[in-house]
DNA sequence: CGCGGCGGTTAATCTGTGTTATTCACGCGC
DNA sequence: GCGCGTGAATAACACAGATTAACCGCCGCG
């Protein structure tokens, strides 16, 4: 077992998604036995640095993320790279992609990677049987749609110290509601160059910039592993405000018992 | 009839979303009636500069945008602004906002605007009873991601120039695409103040950059007026690949005659 | 009629971040 | 064991774009 999958908790597998989606709702046994069995119907696994779907191919499949970090990601034509999504344990890409004729962007794996591919026929037939996940698959996708919003005020109005930190909040809650992270600390198999072209900075400035992250005793950032030292004062160097994920369930914070 | 409401051509009307929705596909006579219908059932207007919907709001219309200019934007708490879209005529904002339980923007109108107010109900029933209109509002949505996608890019890797130059192509196009652009020419109601918040880039150097523009040939913006004079040009130097905005129809790309 | 505000323009100065380059540590294949 | 590629860490220097400030024209308003 190398050092990429080892990037993957354990506990992640198919419940990542089933976990992710239970933040919104309530799901009940069937529901989650639903969501295990489309997810159990046809996996596919995908090496770091692969790419998992790519610029100007049909989309004819969902991919619901196992296992394994990826990212979106776009190329100009001179070469300058531009990712615009983290996919983590339990997103899922575009649930109306099928609508579109061709890819505008590409998804490549970072990790070791499993996914679960969805035809079109499971899907709907997921969706009409069971409406609860039908809206929380909505929900999934207007979150993902509000995370792109947010990227783009990060990119447009914060400097490049409040851009990383507002970048590891992000992911760390994120991970933290898919059952990734606790104590502060989580999975990080994001090189530096990839931050870089996450945050449209250079490489050499996201080196800086973590430094100081470090000697301001926020974070500990090491062998792909990120330990947030003070979570409650990264946030607030970063100006994050979590609003935009979406996570509050009404009343039912902290229940993931059985319905 | 003051320079604010100048900026919104005729011709527009309702028909902005049924002609944006037909560049994706064919609607037949009674799609389009269903939707005039849906369009015209309640409606509302709001001057330049109002906002129409709230950061904190609880969604519970849609609205459809008929006519004027308005903008999806964000506050951070220290006061700095970012806008993360443009809403023009036709578009829409996401079909299944009521999911959520608030809104994480606003909505600003920069022109005086009139929008129509979609309620839940008879949005349910357009779109049960007409599954064209329902693929063309998915793809709607889609685009709408895809665009934010690219917003993060363009913010990411492109300098102030080509910055600018990519949002004036994006804007033209779509406005085109609505049928409110011919010939290079448009109305443009956007302040080099909202420039500079959506592009991230401080107001003087938009003015600058403008200028630059300007002096190359490429364009001619002035009294909210905007001519592209060289689209290959600006294009080329924008890196601006127009793919993102799917407006490719399966070979009916011209006509808008009946079915 | 004069005043104030907004949008646009220009200039001088400062700074955050990019660029280029070098070095080090580590793991892998041969 | 050696050479190589990749990710990380630093340093010196360059520059795109921010900031601040002043000024103009226009329009609406008291």
């Amino acid at each position: 077992m190398d050092h990429l999958s080892s990037n993957a908790p354990k506990g992640a597998g198919a419940n990542a998604l089933t976990c992710k989606l239970q933040q919104f709702t309530r799901l009940s046994l069937a529901d989650r036995a639903a969501l295990e069995r489309v997810v159990a119907e046809r996996r596919r696994t995908f090496l770091g640095r692969e790419d998992i779907s790519r610029e100007g191919d049909k989309p004819t499949k969902i991919y619901v993320m196992l296992n394994g970090w990826a990212c979106r990601y776009k190329f100009l034509e001179d070469g300058r790279r531009q990712i615009v999504a983290f996919f983590l344990p339990g997103d899922l890409c575009d649930l109306n992609i099928f609508i579109l004729r061709q890819m505008d962007h590409s998804i490549g794996a970072l990790t070791d990677v499993t996914v679960a591919e969805i035809g079109r026929d499971s899907f709907e037939r997921l969706i009409d049987d069971h409406p609860r996940i039908t809206q929380a698959l909505w929900w999934e996708a207007l979150v993902t749609i509000a995370i792109q919003r947010e990227w783009t005020v990060n990119l447009g109005q914060r400097d490049a110290l409040e851009r990383i930190a507002h970048l590891l909040c992000e992911l760390y809650v994120r991970l933290w509601s898919a059952g990734l992270a606790t104590d502060g600390h989580c999975a990080f198999p994001v090189t530096q160059s990839d931050l870089a072209d996450a945050t449209g900075l250079s490489k050499v400035h996201v080196n800086r910039t973590l430094q100081e992250l470090r000697q301001e005793g926020l974070i500990r950032l090491a062998n792909r592993q990120l330990t947030i030292l003070d979570l409650d004062r990264l946030k607030r160097l970063a100006v994050f405000d979590p609003n935009y994920l979406h996570l509050d369930r009404e009343g039912a914070h902290l229940d993931a018992n059985n319905e």
